[in-house]
DNA sequence: TCTTCGCAAGTTGTATACAATATCACCACA
DNA sequence: TGTGGTGATATTGTATACAACTTGCGAAGA
């Protein structure tokens, strides 16, 4: 995904955009050509960005049919979340086991960087921060096909997280969840680890609750 | 992947197949134009099978360099089994939870169909029954993204699975443990589901052993 | 000799033209 | 009235032409 052309890159991620702020209704067609000239770009790259929608589950490719947009249900979104949680627990777990020297200041870093970054009232730093947190422990857990697929989903949950959820509440709890996080990382706790991140994560997609049930409100959705 | 153009998925499965097979050295570059030509299609659809390829993790795209293999290491098809293996695993113990009746006589017949695969001495046969086996666990896990995940990750290890692995032995074993996972489900007892589970696809990843000494003694393969 | 700049060749990225396929309206016919 | 077939139209799939970029060689200069 970081590898693939920038203009296509672009593109996916407006079509995602759309998508998750509901412009288009689930099962809709996606015009090839009329969103190449929205985009000012020809079929080729467009094409290219609808392979990676399709990658990320946000469209269905049909042969000889075209591209279909697989807007997700609350159910599925509450799916997805679910499945997050349990890979972030999972590295958790062993990253506990498995952490070096490095990585735990590394972690302790980007908790400090959260923090500053939440003092200044500056969510995308915290974002930022935070991010590098989540990053470090899946590295930390010494597999990485499970670090590229926990980051995978990440991905794809993107553009359904809200940046600008309740700055002042939601996020100081957060900050105190990564702080028990990496105590029982450092009191070699990796059941303890797992269990808060998982609770850490099914928190998180509470606090889309108003968002999706917003999504579900939108005309043209059936599950 | 299903949804992707007959030709690219021809493509992609051959070049899949090529890595596997130890014909590209790790990191290796792909020509476009060579292989263009080599299948003779235009580089259109070519480049098609490589994005898919990047999806899978066999090829890494670089913008304005181009397609690089990524042949895993041994250590990195290891980690994958261990990741499949535990979403297997957590498949099976949410399929115990919730699993229709419908869906347990799928379960039954999918295994007797195994065993007379097997007394047919049919691999190909095996081979589809025991996918659609698995394929009824990741349903009844009523978690479509998890489904889906645990597909991929199937997909991804397919071009590495060696269809003709002992038949007489391994395979008389693997019913066996079919068998004990679909009693402790039946049992409802779903943390004993997930050890026979995380165990079966363990033991079936030892299997690879001897494939995997091969691929590792290839020239190019650094890591 | 080493470094740096610039040009040329080759490769990738994009646009466009053409081929293949699906869609849909219309008509013949039961 | 309903059903099935047929052709026009539109859309997707593929090939090709062109633009942009990278790379590597070689010359000029320190």
């Amino acid at each position: 995904m970081t590898n693939t052309s920038k203009t296509a890159t672009l593109i996916c991620t407006e079509i995602e955009r759309r998508i998750a702020a509901g412009a288009y209704s689930d099962g809709e067609k996606l015009s090839e050509q009329g969103l190449a000239a929205e985009f000012a770009v020809s079929r080729t790259p467009l094409r290219e960005a609808l392979q990676i929608l399709q990658g990320l589950g946000h469209v269905e490719l049909i042969p000889n049919r075209g591209a279909f947009v697989r807007r997700p249900s609350i159910t599925r979104l509450v799916e997805m979340f679910e499945v997050m949680a349990e890979m972030e627990a999972w590295c958790v777990r062993l990253a506990t086991a498995r952490i070096t020297p490095a990585q735990r200041l590394y972690l302790r870093q980007a908790a400090t960087d959260c923090d500053k970054a939440l003092a200044a009232n500056n969510p995308e730093a915290y974002f930022e921060a935070n991010g590098r947190l989540h990053g470090t422990i899946y590295e930390a857990s010494g597999n990485s096909v499970l670090m590229e697929e926990t980051q995978r989903m990440v991905r794809r949950l993107r553009p359904f997280r809200r940046s600008q959820l309740n700055l002042t509440g939601r996020l100081e709890a957060s900050m105190r969840e990564h702080d028990e996080i990496l105590n029982a990382i450092e009191e070699n706790e990796p059941e303890r680890a797992a269990a808060l991140m998982r609770a850490h994560i099914n928190i998180l997609s509470q606090s889309y609750d108003q968002y999706l049930a917003q999504i579900e409100g939108l005309p043209g959705h059936t599950h």
